[in-house]
DNA sequence: TATTGTTATACTCTATAACTATA
DNA sequence: TATAGTTATAGAGTATAACAATA
């Protein structure tokens, strides 16, 4: 049983997630502005740009933890911007897949590009192995 | 310059630390509402309780990453509730300091419990030395 | 019956601007 | 004039329920 005289916030390692994930999502979504896309839409982008995958909107929705009426509201607003298509699926009629344009792989490419040097600016003050097992153990967590 | 082909979203540091503490979140928040809580409100809480500490709002928003006007709503939740209290700045009167009450020491008592709790089942993969890791390299993120 | 995509809705969180009282 | 607290508001993110088409 904790003493909650001896609790102190920041070795709270669920707050430490917090402030750090919100301030590289800030960095990360004013380094995409300019392409006019936000960290969640740059998400179901990179998605439909695998090749060979052919993600239904419930598939994208499992993937990235979004709840499967943001994925229409996402898909809509790239869809519209001719970034990605709907495809009809092929043995279930209900399902659609949803497929990065040549547009959407061009803008993906820029996307990358923005992003990754804004986590570099980010994760400066780490060295090399310790942004590794940073990203290690984070994996180990979100794989449960 | 990353090539887009070989982007993964699943090693994007800035992805991984949005799942994973969208999902300690969750869990943290689940685990509070027991108590009328949310993280923000106990992240609030926790810092009114440090002893010998009077912070201002400002103070307050400053540390917690938060925006002035959110701890005002905030301290006017927990002020209604009797488990925080305002007083005036002494030597600035513009100021008001936030305290908490005995009552707030006792809730916040069973929260700091709880809280515990579910980040010891969510963090229950990792080893007690991936733990101490994840910590100290999020502490060196967040102090910067 | 159950599931997919969809719409609608509400609540939380985040961000900004303006107002007041003090400094 | 600048700053602390406050209010108002809008936009983004999250969560839930219900509906039509299909399985």
């Amino acid at each position: 049983m904790p003493d909650p005289l001896q609790h102190r916030l920041p070795d709270d390692v669920g707050y430490l997630l917090s402030r750090t994930s919100a301030d590289v999502l800030r960095d990360t979504n004013s380094a995409l502005q300019p392409l006019g896309l936000r960290a969640r839409a740059f998400a179901v982008l990179s998605c439909a740009a695998e090749p060979e995958a052919e993600h239904t909107q419930r598939q994208l929705a499992h993937r990235l933890g979004l709840d499967p009426s943001q994925v229409v509201a996402l898909v809509d607003d790239l869809s519209a911007r001719g970034l990605v298509e709907r495809r009809p699926g092929e043995q279930d009629r209900r399902t659609r897949t949803v497929v990065a344009t040549a547009q959407g792989h061009r803008l993906l490419g820029e996307a990358v590009c923005v992003v990754a040097e804004a986590q570099r600016r980010y994760l400066d003050v780490l060295t090399a192995a310790e942004t590794r097992e940073l990203r290690r153990v984070l994996t180990k967590l979100s794989d449960r």
